[in-house]
DNA sequence: GACAAATGAAACAAGGGTGACTCACTTCTG
DNA sequence: CAGAAGTGAGTCACCCTTGTTTCATTTGTC
């Protein structure tokens, strides 16, 4: 799906105005979702007409940015072993890896293609586990897993010296924020409150 | 602000007219906030030209809009006692008014102008209430406020045969749904769980 | 029943976004 | 350096939405 044959070469600055498009894109929506072409064209610094040569239509451009952000998710699930670390901890790396993003969540999340099958299934799995583990008491993954990315919107667009993530959390915003998402979601899940024994020592 | 002097009346078909408006703008767009107006004077069952006539411009639809489901916020509040009822008591009342609303609750809540600076600062003293009473550990009432919102959309978009609201919810929905709420909010916000108390005999 | 209010239907201009195309120019790449 | 790939700027047609207006018709209300 990358590369073609020989014969058609794809020039760097090509790939290049590509991802700026996607960029700004995702920038310029995230703010009014229904942002013509021509101003994520000047955001990204480019003419309507280059655009439209990368991406043939605004669906195909829609389409495209849904996949980059799928494409960040699924990676971050899979670096926290989603199926095969202990879940506490997995849930607490892709909360860590997932507001690491420059993403725009609350934008991501609704951008319904973004969220595919995969991503939600990783999810599930996570809360599966934490259901089994006893670290969750809510029976159904989907549930929990709608709570936490709902939580996860909010605690993303939390300024960050803000007193609801506790004291010294100008030093490793992300950190807090990683935090306060995992222990509000387990506490809105019904889970038995020990998430001392993640936070503490260890990092 | 109801009644004009008795020189102009205004018919009372014209005032139904007006309601179906407000009640079809809401449902459609609450699916596409960007529906047109034509789309909206359909789902009224009116033309165009009817929707323009009660409001000017589109915008003076949204707005009339925002204040209606303000109105209906503020009743809710002001019904549960926010400011002097035993503040678990006044959560539990203002979860089961506004679940029992037909809103969409997420689409209301994104209308910008319908988070009233009242609205606002009736949950945010409800919330202080509750920090003070003890049965809420965060300190910021606002923080409070957003993961309150945030969980009630999810709860508001449940099924109503979701094995998440416990058995016997087909029984009364809105009830099962406060008490999710309730209890998944108290225990993000990390109140001691003693919602127990509240929800078993009484009604 | 008479009068005024309200509506439906239709046409209209204005504005903006989308998508396609051309052509001169710049920038990579071999 | 030479040719090809990429880009900017401009134009064009098309469609949709908004807001306004007119006129015949229906519907309340006194």
């Amino acid at each position: 799906m990358g590369d073609d044959s020989p014969s058609r070469r794809v020039r760097a600055d090509a790939e290049r105005s590509t991802a700026r498009i996607l960029e700004a894109a995702e920038a310029v929506l995230a703010v009014d979702s229904t942002a013509s072409l021509e101003r994520i064209a000047d955001a990204a610094g480019l003419a309507r007409a280059t655009v439209h040569r990368r991406f043939a239509t605004r669906a195909a451009l829609l389409e495209a940015l849904a996949e980059q952000l799928s494409g960040r998710y699924l990676l971050g699930l899979a670096e926290a072993r989603v199926k095969t670390a202990p879940p506490l901890v997995a849930l607490h790396r892709v909360t860590e890896f997932v507001l690491g993003l420059r993403s725009d969540h609350r934008f991501a999340l609704q951008l319904t293609e973004a969220r595919t099958p995969e991503v939600l299934d990783g999810l599930d799995t996570l809360f599966a586990r934490l259901r089994d583990t006893g670290a969750v008491t809510a029976a159904e993954p989907a549930w929990s897993r709608r709570v936490y990315l709902a939580l996860l919107c909010e605690v993303y667009e939390l300024p960050a010296d803000s007193a609801a993530l506790g004291p010294g959390a100008a030093a490793d915003e992300t950190a807090a924020k990683a935090d306060l998402l995992v222990r509000t979601t387990l506490g809105a899940l019904g889970g038995s409150h020990d998430t001392a024994a993640l936070s503490p020592s260890g990092r």
